[in-house]
DNA sequence: CATCTGGTTATTTTT
DNA sequence: TAACCAGATG
């Protein structure tokens, strides 16, 4: 989504040239107060109200505008009112941004739109409805991850399956993967099934579903699926809601996985006639060639520890839609319009963009828009390319980047704005070199007036920032880490609410079970698995187990005086429950059950914060009527948004930059391996090359003024330095929008043999084959660096690429005239090490001398292998 | 039952 | 390297 931000910032509308010609102007004039300042695309996304749509909204095209300014039109239309229309996003983020947009635009005049939601808070708000129709009540839980790990736990166990080869995370993440694809226990491919844990998988996804309406729960991937079953199952409830939504809005199309998208079609299709089969929509669905076609065909494990991730994953299969010629034209393609469906889709509008795909490993299913003419024959397709975010260069770089896509719908994204600043390239020698590099940018942006607030660093993993926050802890520049483990996934959040839940529903066993001996109680393993044993016997839930085996000597007093005491805390805030305040009730309880003295009394670094986030918990409980609608939610619409206002660097990973943007963005870590990710494209091959990239076409478009890219020669990985080789993804930048930088890591080279191994270290081992232009570039990169650096900036291309082949020759670079400190180092004086002297290194240890070439040693480190290092940066020990 | 220790394993994470 | 977890120890 789009920010507010941007509107005042480049463009609106108005500077808009007469590109849709003045007719098109006219128009605009004429309509309602909120179509103008739309250009003509824009303005056809909104008024195309009728039949399937989809608008390929590309980066910083005002997408969200689109989607709110549609609403609007709907509603000021009359052709639907506030509860008629559905509209669905994925992050309550997005779904509150859209709310408050719609507010500004409508006045008052609508009191919130009771069907926009995400998917999952809008399937879990139908589910609640109907509960009984699925097998649970109401006031169903919806689990977090951990506790749907703590249950499969408990069925591994139950199945004598070892644990240690089949994790109970691997079968939840297999679980959550069918679940995505909208895949019941019993409609899971009998082959995928079985590689889980000696051919028990399948039994254990249905056990597991079992258990969770035992437990009258639900975990995410269910919000979806059994409301898709719900409908199936039920064809009157699910024509009461095709009835009712005579809109549907879908935000982010891009990132609907299989689930989502079925869901969707059920609610889309024209309401059919009672007691019309529901066959003529769902088979369709769910035997078409996608879904068939992923499902047997492509599991070429190869790997022999992880055979069933293969089969989850959806590896590159030929899919003909992606053959570029058909793709753009569905009219040409008699044989998809025949597959149609039989009753057509209403007024579904789905916003997206394919270029900004990014989230294939959590079940996303790029098809589903690239096939969005197919699903819903008739669909008008509106590409919005006109950009109104980034300056000409970058969106130039960002365009020619992903351009090296294949399965893409195609855009060209278009600004007119200035050029601006290109975009550049850094290379550094190592990783704390470029943090370095990049706290003094940002210092010289903050001198030059920028607004920190306006400044992001974007990394591909999370490990990557910890180098940045040394760093800026180190320069006191103000800096916030966005992202990270949501507020509700915190322990100490799931603790608090494990209490509430065991109030408000005795039966909650996962609760009960978090909480049973936090803080310590004195009841361990032992006790909580004869409270299972007696549980299971009975069929009682454990609380009342726990009720039942106090009263008898099966336990040692010591613990059977604790539970009992447990057990009559319990009662007495149920009881305090019917005369207390919600709010209220959750600070006795915190306090009473010792909870808040535990972390009072530990002495980490983090307690203070974890109490502050106990106090935080309460305050939002404010916000619901009671303790009940509390918990309905709380699972769904909890995120921190700890915005804290100060000035400072916004410092996150790309995924989560999605839909952000900024006027300065830093985008470090362009190496092989690390982005794009090797594990990515071992596990996925091209199509996981293809999400790279577009996580990279991700992070150039988030900038509107700068965007600048940095790549290290040395990396350390899992404790182990490595050398690396710059990112293909900078080869594929267009050279006319791009410059090469020098590194400005360094705060100069004054301070000799204390700055720390330079980038003369090891330059020989840095990719000896490597004969890419982005190479050759680093290479040109490492000359003029050093020219720079030392107050000469002769050595460009040419003298790299020799030097570069022939390796580190001081013949050849004797001729460069470089002064200074630096080159005195560099062709200095003879070296004082001398053969098998045993050295230290900052960076790689303890090694011995093998080869001495001037003041350059090649040395076999004991740890790091064999390097070439310029002499000052050992030391002899 | 709590604490220690060694072995293992390392992206991304809307809900 | 460091963080986490499972089993062994006290």
């Amino acid at each position: 989504m789009t920010e507010p931000s941007k509107l005042p910032h480049h463009g609106v509308p108005e500077h808009q040239p007469a590109a849709g010609g003045i007719a098109a102007r006219a128009r605009a004039a004429a309509g309602p107060q909120y179509l103008n300042g739309l250009n003509p695309e824009q303005r056809e996304a909104v008024e195309t109200l009728d039949g399937p749509v989809l608008v390929l909204a590309g980066a910083g095209t005002g997408k969200t505008r689109v989607l709110t300014t549609r609403i609007a039109h709907i509603l000021s239309q009359g052709r639907a009112r506030p509860h008629e229309i559905l509209s669905v996003t994925f992050t309550n983020k997005a779904a509150r941004e859209m709310k408050l947009r719609l507010g500004q635009m409508l006045g008052q005049a609508v009191e919130g739109m009771p069907w926009l939601g995400t998917f999952h808070s809008i399937g879990g708000r139908i589910l609640r409805i109907h509960a009984e129709l699925v097998q649970l009540k109401s006031n169903f839980t919806v689990l977090d991850v951990d506790d749907q790990v703590r249950l499969l736990k408990q069925l591994l166990q139950a199945e004598n399956i070892d644990d240690k080869r089949w994790p109970a995370r691997m079968l939840a993440g297999l679980i959550d993967g069918w679940k995505n694809r909208g895949l019941a226990a019993s409609q899971v491919p009998s082959g995928e099934a079985a590689m889980f844990g000696n051919g028990k998988g399948g039994k254990l996804y249905a056990s597991y579903q079992e258990r969770l309406k035992i437990l009258n729960a639900a975990d995410f991937g269910d919000l979806l699926l059994e409301n898709i079953r719900l409908f199936r199952e039920n064809p009157d409830v699910l024509r009461q809601y095709q009835n009712r939504f005579k809109f549907i809005l879908v935000d982010e199309y891009q990132d609907t996985n299989v689930a989502q998208y079925l869901w969707l079609r059920l609610l889309s299709q024209a309401p059919s006639r009672p007691g019309a089969p529901l066959s003529a929509i769902i088979p369709g669905d769910l035997t078409s060639p996608r879904l068939r076609g992923e499902v047997g065909a492509q599991s070429a494990p190869g790997e022999g520890d992880s055979p069933q991730t293969e089969l989850v994953e959806t590896a590159p299969h030929p899919n003909p839609l992606r053959a570029s010629s058909a793709r753009l034209d569905p009219v040409k393609d008699g044989e998809r319009e025949k597959s149609a469906p039989a009753s057509p889709a209403k007024n579904i509008c789905c916003v997206g963009d394919d270029d900004q795909s990014i989230y294939g490993w959590r079940g996303a299913e790029v098809d589903n828009i690239l096939r969005f003419e197919h699903d819903f024959p008739g669909a008008k397709v509106i590409r919005l390319e006109r950009n109104y975010r980034s300056t000409g260069h970058i969106l130039a770089a960002a365009s020619h980047l992903i351009a090296h896509n294949e399965g893409r719908l195609g855009k060209t994204l278009r600004t007119e704005d200035v050029d601006g600043e290109k975009v550049t390239v850094t290379g550094s020698w190592d990783s704390e070199e470029e943090a370095r590099a990049i706290g003094e940018e940002i210092e010289e942006l903050q001198r030059a007036g920028e607004n920190l607030n306006e400044v992001a660093i974007l990394v591909r993993a999370s490990f990557q920032m910890r180098e940045f926050e040394d760093r800026f802890v180190t320069l006191g520049l103000p800096y916030r880490v966005i992202g990270g483990p949501r507020f509700y996934e915190r322990a100490e959040i799931r603790d608090a609410l494990a209490y509430l839940r065991v109030i408000n529903s005795p039966a909650d066993d996962l609760a009960f079970e978090r909480i049973v001996n936090v803080p310590k109680r004195g009841l361990g393993d032992a006790t909580v698995q004869l409270l299972h044993d007696h549980a299971r016997k009975r069929r009682m839930p454990l609380f009342e187990a726990a009720r039942a085996v106090v009263e008898t000597d099966e336990l040692k007093p010591k613990a059977r005086g604790a539970l009992r005491d447990l057990i009559l805390q319990f009662d007495r805030w149920r009881a305090q429950r019917e005369v207390t305040a919600h709010t209220e009730l959750a600070e006795i309880v915190l306090d009473e059950s010792g909870y808040t003295e535990m972390w009072q009394k530990d002495r980490s670094a983090d307690a203070a914060g974890r109490l502050d986030n106990l106090k935080e918990l309460v305050r939002s409980m404010e916000e619901f009527e009671n303790l009940q609608g509390f918990l309905e939610h709380i699972s769904l619409v909890m995120d921190r948004d700890g915005e804290a206002s100060d000035e400072a660097v916004s410092l996150m990973t790309l995924h989560s930059a999605k839909g952000l943007e900024f006027d300065n963005v830093f985008l470090p870590g362009w190496e092989e391996g690390l982005f794009p990710s090797q594990r990515t494209l071992d596990e996925q091959g091209r199509a996981g090359l293809e999400e790279e990239r577009r996580l990279a076409h991700v992070g150039l478009t988030r900038a509107r003024r700068r965007a600048k890219l940095y790549f290290a020669t040395n990396r350390r990985i899992h404790g182990t330095w490595t050398t690396t080789i710059p990112s293909r993804f900078l080869d594929e930048l267009p050279s006319a929008n791009v410059e090469i930088t020098e590194s400005k890591g360094g705060s100069g080279w004054g301070g000799a043999g204390g700055y720390g191994p330079s980038r003369f270290d090891n330059v020989e081992s840095f990719g000896s084959s490597y004969t890419t232009p982005g190479w050759q570039r680093a290479q040109a990169n490492r000359n003029r660096n050093q020219g720079g650096r030392s107050g000469q900036a002769r050595g460009g291309f040419e003298e790299s690429q020799s030097s570069f082949s022939g390796g580190f020759s001081r013949n050849k670079r004797g001729p460069i005239v470089i002064e200074g400190e630096l080159v005195a180092k560099s062709t200095g004086t003879v070296s004082e090490f001398s053969l098998a002297d045993r050295v230290f290194h900052q960076k790689f240890g303890y090694g011995h001398v093998v080869k001495i070439d001037g003041n350059k040693l090649t040395i076999a480190f004991e740890k790091a292998g064999e390097k070439k290092v310029v002499d000052s940066f050992v030391e002899r020990v």
